[in-house]
Parts: structure tokens; sequence; C-alpha cells
DNA sequence: ATCTGCTAGATTGAATCCAATATGTACGCG
DNA sequence: CGCGTACATATTGGATTCAATCTAGCAGAT
């Protein structure tokens, strides 16, 4: 069997991520442990150690003796987010272009597919997953872990919002192209194309996110 | 009181930070959690949520039923680290000019006063926390709380590091001499300044902590 | 002699149980 | 009628207890 006998925390922390992005615990809204833990099927001590580490990445907050709150993105906080994305992004394609083989690219365009793929099944929740894993392919060629580290932290801060943003299908057909682009600026070895096509993929994505927390 | 009644978690946290800091754990080695638990006097619950915490920021790392571990810096890693703030430090300063006010400027003089005077007493521990209370003082000015957060993870991961930084007593005198110019550059609301004396700030320290983890 | 498989001890992971704190409501007083 | 205070309840925080997993050491076969 292929499923590794994983430990419960890391079931919950799962669960807990699925739960948040799909909006079954809206942005705000407190986290009763006893209700959490009977709902999963659980002690409250594995809940309260993936809260944990979801308090961490900052998804969600922690008040003394008051509990877990499902964390809330302000307009400004969202735009901070992006802006920090914007500047490490950079950072880790441009080490990306530096380190990438062709081994990789192909590796790369098997991932664009499976994005393909995933746009067509219409489920948000594989789209964004397939979506990550294209541009973490990427950044991962850094070789920089802790820059990977904190991307990835930013990433999952706005990930309730992005959902949204792929049930458009207007916006499934553009990061489509996008990808495209972006493979086509690696595989010229060109750190400046590769970074405005990232660019310009933010900031399609910042703009339409903006739109649903203001909305 | 001015002591407000803090959650056992967090004196922990407190108490482990401090155990890192000074050597009692040291890099590589396991943390036995009876143990720990038994020397603080608590049990394992507010041991491992505190754990968890230090996870996050990657001050140690956890394996799968063998527990946790205090984290290694390798040479690589720390010219990642201090790549990162380089590129994230000069963000932050840069939105703090824009910012600051006279009364920033007076507080932040009194907070390098705080140093001098701690570099007197050659309490290592005195001396980072002063240090970091300046900086992160500065970086606060930049009202951008997640990039605020982001650098002090990567503050964090290297103090144990760069605690070895404040025992020459050289050094001890260069920094009160680069805060001295910071504030220069700060008042004169100079961009282009302030970067430059965070930058050789952080060569300075590099160089050392380098020199530490070879050695 | 080395490698494999087993057993015993140690250590982590999770569940249950108990204590401390906060919130909400009713009551009394001004 | 408004305000503050005290009590009751719900919820979190911590300690204890139990179960699962890993590690080390030994026995035996090749």
């Amino acid at each position: 069997m292929s499923t590794k006998a994983k430990t419960t925390q890391e079931d919950v922390l799962a669960l807990l991520r699925v739960e948040i992005l799909t909006g079954g615990l809206q942005p705000g809204q407190q986290i009763v442990q006893d209700l959490l833990a009977e709902k999963f099927g659980v002690s409250r001590v594995p809940l309260r150690e993936a809260l944990k580490i979801l308090e961490g990445e900052g998804q969600v907050t922690h008040y003394r003796n008051r509990g877990y709150f499902v964390a809330e993105l302000s307009i400004t906080d969202l735009h901070e987010v992006y802006r920090l994305r914007a500047i490490l992004e950079r950072e880790a394609v441009t080490a990306a272009v530096s380190n990438i083989t062709d081994r990789d690219l192909l590796s790369l365009a098997d991932l664009a597919a499976e994005v393909r793929k995933a746009t067509t099944s219409n489920e948000v929740l594989s789209i964004t997953a397939a979506n990550r894993a294209f541009h973490f392919a990427i950044f991962e060629l850094s070789e920089m872990p802790r820059l990977v580290r904190l991307l990835r932290q930013l990433w999952d801060a706005t990930d309730v919002y992005r959902a949204v943003y792929f049930t458009k299908a207007a916006n499934r057909e553009r990061i489509l192209l996008e990808h495209d682009e972006i493979l086509d600026a690696l595989s010229a070895r060109s750190v400046a194309r590769t970074i405005k096509w990232h660019d310009t993929h933010r900031e399609n994505s910042v703009a339409s996110v903006t739109a649903v927390i203001a909305g």
C-alpha cells in the first residue's frame, strides 16, 4: 500500500487545511477544540499541536486562554503578502534559472500538463494543488530551502482567497498561457523574462483576490 | 505587579530559547522530552507545544516518532539566511525611512543608548537582546507586520551563533559606531545611506559568524 | 565473522482527566 | 434605569495515564 502510516496530528493538520480552504472554517471564526476534535474523531492534543503549526504559519491566531481563531486577511495584509512574494520570488527565480537543467525543464512541463488536466476537472482543490506544485518546483530549483519555506508561508496565507480565483473560467485559461510563457522563458534561461511573467502572473492574481476580499 | 500572568508554555518557550542560545542544548542534540520537562518542572504537554513553535521557526527539527532535535546550521544555510536578510531588510528599511518621525528618532536613540549600556555590562544575553530591540524598532517602522515576522524568524535562526559575535570586545565597539551611523542616516531620511550601513553591519556579522561555524 | 530476526527497554504520540481562566447572566445597589 | 459585581457555565490550558513506535542488544543461522 502506498499510504504511509502518518501520525494523527499530520492527518488533523491536513484536515484543518482543507477545512479552512473550503470555507468550512471561516475567517474570524473561533475554533472550538472540543467540537472539532470530536468531528475529526481524535482527542484535543494532536488538534492543538496542529493548530500550533498553523499559528506559526499565520493561518490562525491564538489568544491566551481564549483559543484559536481563523486568521483574517485585510486588504493591506494582502498587498503586503504579494509585495513580499514579489521580492522573494524574484530571488528564487533568478537562482533557479542559473541552476536549471534540461531534465528539470521536462519535469516542469509535466507539472504544467498536470495543471492543464486539473483545470478540466473543475475541482478547485486539485487545481490549486497542481498550480502550487508547478510553481514550487521552480522555486525549489533555487536550492535555497529557507527561501522556499518563506514562500510557502506566504502562499499559505492567501490560499483561502486564491481558491476563489480559480472558480472563474477565464482565470483558469489565463494561468495556462502564463505557465507556458514561464516555461518558455526558463528554457531560454532568460532571468528577465521569467521574472516578468511571474510578475504579471501575480498581478493578475492579486487583482482578483483583492476584489474577493473587498466584495 | 508588572509581571503579567503568562501561560506555562510561554515560560517554557522562553526557557528553551535561553537554553539553545547559551548552549545548554547544542545543535544536533536530541531533546528528550521527559528530562527537559522534569528539569523545567512542567509536564510534557506545554513543552511539546513550545517545541512546535520552535519547529515552525526552524530552531528545532522534528522526526516522526523520534522526537525533536536542535537544528544545525551549515555554512550554506548561514549564507542563505544572510542573503534573505539582506533582501528583506532593505525593503523594511526603505519603508521605515518613509514613515519615520522625529519622535521615532528619539526613541531609537534611547534604544541605541540601551545597547551601549548593555555592552559595558558584558552580559552577552542582554547585549543581544538590546541589539535586537534596536534593529527591530527600525523594522517595525516599516508598518509591514509580515515582513517583520519573517525577519524575526531569520534572526532567530542565527541567534545561537551571533551570540558569539558579541563576546569579542572589538565587535562590541564596532556595532556601537554602526548604530550611530544608522541613526544618522535615518535622521537624514537617506534610504541609500541607511541601507548601506545595514549592509556593512550584516557583512561584519556574517564574517564573524562564518568563522565560528567553520572553526 | 557477519548478517538477519527477535525481544526488551526507552521514548514519543495520543487519550483521558483535572485545574485555571474567561464569558455571559442575573442580581443588587446607586 | 444604568452600572457594577458575583456567580454559573463553557472553554481552554496542563498533568497524568495509556498505547504505539523506535532503538539497542543478543541469539542463531549462514
